[in-house]
Order: C-alpha cells, then sequence, then structure tokens
DNA sequence: CGTGTTTCTGCACGTTTCTGCCGTATTGTG
DNA sequence: CACAATACGGCAGAAACGTGCAGAAACACG
C-alpha cells in the first residue's frame, strides 16, 4: 500500500467516523503505530486533521483544543491588547469583535480616551459600561450563544448602518494559505460584513492561533490591514505568515 | 474512547443539559471520577466551564454569574423575580427591561425553559447567555451609561420591528397618582416603546418604590396590567396603589 | 546496470500523559 | 457538631509520545 493511499485513508476514515485511534488503525493495517503517528503529525501540519492523544479528530472540532487553550495565559491577550490599544486614535470610531481577547482591550483602554466601541457583544457592551468617557455603539440582533454575539440578519443590518475607522477582530486560526478562520459560519459572516463597514482591520491573534486552521473562512488575508500577536518571531507558522500577510505587530 | 473525545462529550452535555454531575457521568461512561473530576479541573482552567462543587456548569462569559451573583442579590429582589418568572409560559416572547431587579429574574429562570427573551440591557443579555435553553434577541442602539441600557432613535427602532407576549418593566417610582416614573428622560422613553409591543405589562418594584416618585413619567397606572411587589400589605402607599392601580401581586 | 540519495519503516529508549487508587482535606447538610 | 459527599495531591502502572537509528525500499542519474 502506498503511503499517500494510506493517508488518505485515514483521512476518508476521519471523516466517515469522526475520529482515528491510531493502535485500532495500526492493527487493522498490520503497520506500526510509529507510522500512523507520522502520517497523523504530517497531515495535522498540513491542516487536514487536528492531533490529540491516542489519534487524531477532525479540523472542526478543532475549536475545542484544550490543550493549547489551557496554557493561555491572560498575559498574553494582555499583551496583545494594549499594543491595539496604541492603534486607536482620539474621537475614532471602533468596532470591537466579540471574544476574550477583544475582552482584554476593553481593559486595556486608557481611562481618558474619548471614542466610540461599536459591538455585537453584549458581554463586551456590559464591560465598557464601566469606561468613563467611551461612548458605546450596540449591534442588536439574534445573540448566537456559542459565540455569545449578535449574529444573523438583524445583526447585519445593524452593522451596515455604521461605519468604522478600525475594527479588532479576533478569529480562531490565522494560517498563510487558509487565511482567518472561525469555528461558526454565522459568525464568520457577521465578522466579514463588520470588515466591511471599517477603513482598517487588525486582527488580534495570540501564538496558539498562529498557523491554526478552523472550519470557516472570515477573511482572506490580503483583506486586512495587519496582524497582531505575540507568537515568537522563530516560529515556522509565524514566518510562513510574514511571506504572506500584509504585516506582522509582534506585541512586546 | 479518545481522551479529547471524552471531553468534548462532557462540553456537549453541559450545554445540552446545562450542568454536569461527575458522578452520573463517571457511572455513565464506566470511568472513575477522578478522571471526570480532571477533565472538569481542565476544562475551566481552559475557560470552558465553571467548576462547582459536584460537577461543572457553563462558564461564565458574562461579568455577572448566572447562579453564584444570585445568592448575593437581595432577598426582596429574588421573591419578586420568583413571583414574575410564574407569569411567563413556555414559548413566550418576554420583553426584559433593564436593571437590577430584572437581573434578579434572568436568575430566577428555570434552567429548562423554552422562551424568547427580548432586552435593551447588554447586562442582562450577557447574563442570559450563560441559561442553557432560552434564545436571545438583542436590542441595539447607543448605550446610555447611567442606566445601562441602549436608548435614542435605533434602539426604539430596533424595539419597534418586534412584539412580544409581556413586558417585565422595572422604574423607580410607582405612585397611585403619579404613576410609574423614572430618572432619566430618554430611558422613560424607550421603557414606553417597549410596553407599547407587548400584549401585558407587568411592573416589578421592590417595597420602596412604592409611593416614590421619580422626574419623569414612563406610564400611567391605566396602561400597565398588574405590579408585582414585595411591599407589605399594611402600608399606606401600598393600600393608595391598591385602589388606582389594575392589580397588584404581592411576592411572599 | 551501478551507485549515491531520499524516503519509508520498525525498533529501542527515555519522556510525557493518562488513569485508578488511596489518604487527607474541604465542603455541604442536617 | 457530626456525618456524608466531594475535592485534592501524590503515587505507580499503563499507554502513548517523540526521537534517533539502522535497514529496506524506491528513486535519480550517469
Amino acid at each position: 500500500m502506498l503511503v499517500a493511499e494510506r493517508r488518505e485513508l485515514l483521512l476518508t476514515r476521519l471523516s466517515s467516523e469522526g475520529k482515528i485511534i491510531a493502535a485500532d488503525v495500526a492493527r487493522e493495517l498490520g503497520i506500526s503505530e510509529d507510522s500512523i503517528r507520522r502520517d497523523l503529525r504530517d497531515l495535522a501540519a498540513a491542516g487536514h486533521c487536528q492531533r490529540v492523544y491516542g489519534g487524531a479528530v477532525p479540523v472542526s472540532r478543532a475549536l475545542v483544543d484544550y490543550r493549547s487553550r489551557a496554557s493561555v495565559e491572560p498575559e498574553s491577550k494582555r499583551r496583545i491588547a494594549a499594543r491595539a490599544v496604541q492603534l486607536i486614535k482620539p474621537g475614532d470610531r471602533v468596532i470591537l469583535d466579540g471574544g476574550t481577547t477583544t475582552l482584554a482591550v476593553v481593559h486595556a483602554l486608557p481611562a481618558d480616551l474619548e471614542a466610540t466601541i461599536i459591538t455585537h457583544s453584549p458581554t463586551i457592551a456590559a464591560a465598557l459600561i464601566e469606561h468613563p468617557s467611551v461612548e458605546i455603539l450596540l449591534l442588536g440582533g439574534r445573540i448566537y450563544k456559542h459565540s455569545a454575539v449578535a449574529c444573523g440578519a438583524a445583526a447585519a443590518e445593524a452593522a451596515r448602518a455604521i461605519t468604522g475607522d478600525l475594527f479588532l477582530l479576533g478569529v480562531t486560526g490565522v494560517h498563510a494559505e487558509q487565511g482567518l478562520t472561525t469555528g461558526d459560519a454565522e459568525e464568520a459572516a457577521m465578522k466579514r460584513t463588520l470588515a466591511a463597514q471599517a477603513a482598517d482591520t487588525y486582527v488580534l491573534a495570540s501564538a496558539e492561533k498562529i498557523g491554526a486552521v478552523s472550519p470557516y473562512l472570515v477573511l482572506t488575508l490580503d483583506a486586512i490591514t495587519a496582524i497582531i500577536t505575540d507568537a515568537s518571531p522563530g516560529s515556522t507558522a509565524l514566518q510562513a505568515l510574514q511571506r504572506t500577510a500584509p504585516a506582522v505587530m509582534l506585541a512586546a
């Protein structure tokens, strides 16, 4: 059996059964687990599957990436947020995406900043209420509990009624070829709509998002202004990105 | 079964049932409670759920925690909220006003309630995200910081696009002659607009609001269906109200 | 055909992760 | 306060992982 053939079989099996258990496949095919592990490692590197302990699962489930998320310390989000805040000029209309990274942006805003923050996240809006000077514009609609933001037709319509100077976007995957991706289709559409309303779009992505791919495309890399990340400059995923992305801003 | 698979199952179960009981899951899956506890601990560390004694509940993406905050709410608000919740029938479209009393209503909602909650308060919406089954419709607009709700032209327009079966209204003054009053003109107008969209309007007012008057009129008493309060039946203010108001429901 | 190179494969070894158990501490309940 | 349920940390065995290595197969090229 050819290697390529075997790997194809792995992918087929992955989509049909929703998972791969390395030990099982190795026994069925009569080859060592080492080879299967090597296959899975390569497939994962190519973005075709997600490696987990004992085997692999489809990328579509990558949103539950426990190991990497467990290692996400608030410190990295705080650094990224601090860098993002520097982009905001007094009087700007800032469109702020939902998510924990953008929530960190709220906490990083200078107390005397006079700007308008536009968001479709009730969580972000609720946090902003305590800020003394920013104006808050809330985009309404049906709340998707999965992502805790307003999505759908009503939210998109509300979004198209406004414009912003910059959009601070959060995604779960930033990949040199696959572009910006996230785990929910409606959410992806909403992010795209918001990006269309802003003069500049900045992506906020902590290190573990760099090189990752989620199921739904938000935007291609050429549609954004820059990526703000804390990924280490030496990482291969970041270097690949720097050859494709318009700009990469490193958060010290 | 893969570890990742099991943890995914836990999250699925968490969102579908609103909670996880470690002992139950351990028995069903035929593994030790220790492993489940370890899973829940890691998931909690990754921000996917919140650990509680005996298992886990959905994570608080909101500033206010769905459950724990309920324990620090004044007993009076809890009682009023409990009474108000009884008015909601499965499938209802409930318009929920902003404020601490209506926030207590969120915490008093049964976990299995299937209803649509419509609100112009980001705080209310953020708290509702924790609820396993209700649908949330957020009315957007400019956020007024003193009242922490969306008001103004855009919010009113969004409100006129929806209808509700009942409106749970919070005010700062309930007076036999002066009617229902509040402290902000824009806020009063928004409450009036919401009342117009609902078949029934119920006022939630703790004892100290009964007999009080604030600067801006929201509605006259004949425009509402009933008042829910915990005021003592003997108080003169309540007795005066009972001669004028359509109905007064006492929260035991 | 011969030879040097690359790729694939299995094995061995040390490391990491997972799991169940046990003793102890903590929490909830009456 | 007492009792039961639950949580936590440490421990040891098992399973899975990554890596380096060497042999085998496939390949490229003169």
